[in-house]
DNA sequence: CGCCAGGCCTGCACGC
DNA sequence: TGCGTGCAGGCCTGGC
């Protein structure tokens, strides 16, 4: 489920409810995610306050009172907001509960996502240090993905996709965005061009841009059982679309795999 | 039953 | 030797 678009959705479903609220209580049902939910984690955040919540790349952050709660919903995972008391569910690992009443709850199927515990400066964090710049703020721009992608002989699809280059942009809006820039997922991103590179960073920003307005019109169901911002509906040009006309031209929209993962296009419009 | 799935870190091999 | 790079493996459950 979490690209991008999902976990920003997530952020400000959340923020609302959890700025500057005191918590109360931390319940670990299941610490095994990708990594052990620490053990101590009830102790250490019982009676902080989260300051603010913010997302860098795919990491949702909680800055608290003595350090950062980093959360992350790996493939499968979701928060949702409930009413205290709510009766956890199957997959459901982790909660916060505030002292408002207020309950935040995590469900990962799959568990392949994060709770992990900071102190000090987070941008120092071993998973946060080296990520690449944010897609939506200025400093990824044609220039830099141009520099970037110099010494880069593999795929741009998986260049795009390497959270060193640029962070955020998943397997879906990977293709996505190759479609709408009308670029081949197998180029060879060293081969780009500056101006192709400008229009791949403009594709990439609003293809991302347009999801998440896209979430944000399902917010108000936020707290809802299902907790579900309602993705599966939206149409993509290519992800998912084998064999089927593309949009634009209507040649079969074509499959293949690129370092383990699905990627789809358009051969005649992708070049 | 086998296969596939929206993430992403780690370890290894390789070439400069 | 050390670095950047590219690749494969692995973590899990659920759905078709």
């Amino acid at each position: 489920m979490p690209e991008l678009p999902e976990v920003e959705t997530t952020l400000r479903g959340l923020s609302p409810h959890l700025t500057s609220q005191r918590i109360a209580k931390v319940t670990i049902r299941n610490p095994h995610l990708r990594w052990p939910i620490p053990a101590n984690l009830p102790g250490i955040l019982r009676n902080q306050t989260i300051r603010r919540l913010y997302r860098r790349a795919k990491y949702l952050l909680l800055e608290c009172d003595s350090g950062t709660l980093i959360l992350h919903l790996g493939m499968s995972g979701s928060l949702r907001i409930l009413p205290a008391l709510t009766l956890p569910e199957k997959h459901d690992h982790f909660d916060l509960q505030l002292a408002n009443g207020t309950l935040m709850r995590l469900r990962d199927p799959r568990r392949f996502g994060a709770v992990l515990w900071h102190e000090g400066d987070i941008a120092r964090h071993p998973l946060l240090a080296s990520l690449g710049p944010e897609p939506l703020q200025e400093d990824f721009n044609a220039a830099y993905l141009y520099r970037a992608t110099r010494k880069r002989s593999a795929a741009i699809k998986q260049v795009i996709m390497d959270s060193h280059t640029v962070v955020g942009v998943g397997n879906i809006y990977a293709s996505e965005s190759l479609f709408h820039a009308g670029i081949r997922p197998q180029l060879a991103a060293s081969k780009l061009s500056l101006p192709r590179c400008a229009r791949l960073v403009q594709t990439i920003r609003a293809t991302l841009s347009a999801s998440i307005a896209q979430g944000g019109s399902t917010l108000r169901d936020f707290t809802d059982s299902d907790g579900k911002p309602g993705y599966f509906q939206q149409s993509y040009a290519v992800y998912g679309r084998t064999g089927d006309p593309c949009r634009v031209c209507g040649t079969p929209i074509k499959q293949i795999v690129q370092g383990q993962r699905s990627t789809f296009y358009c051969p005649n419009c992708q070049k």
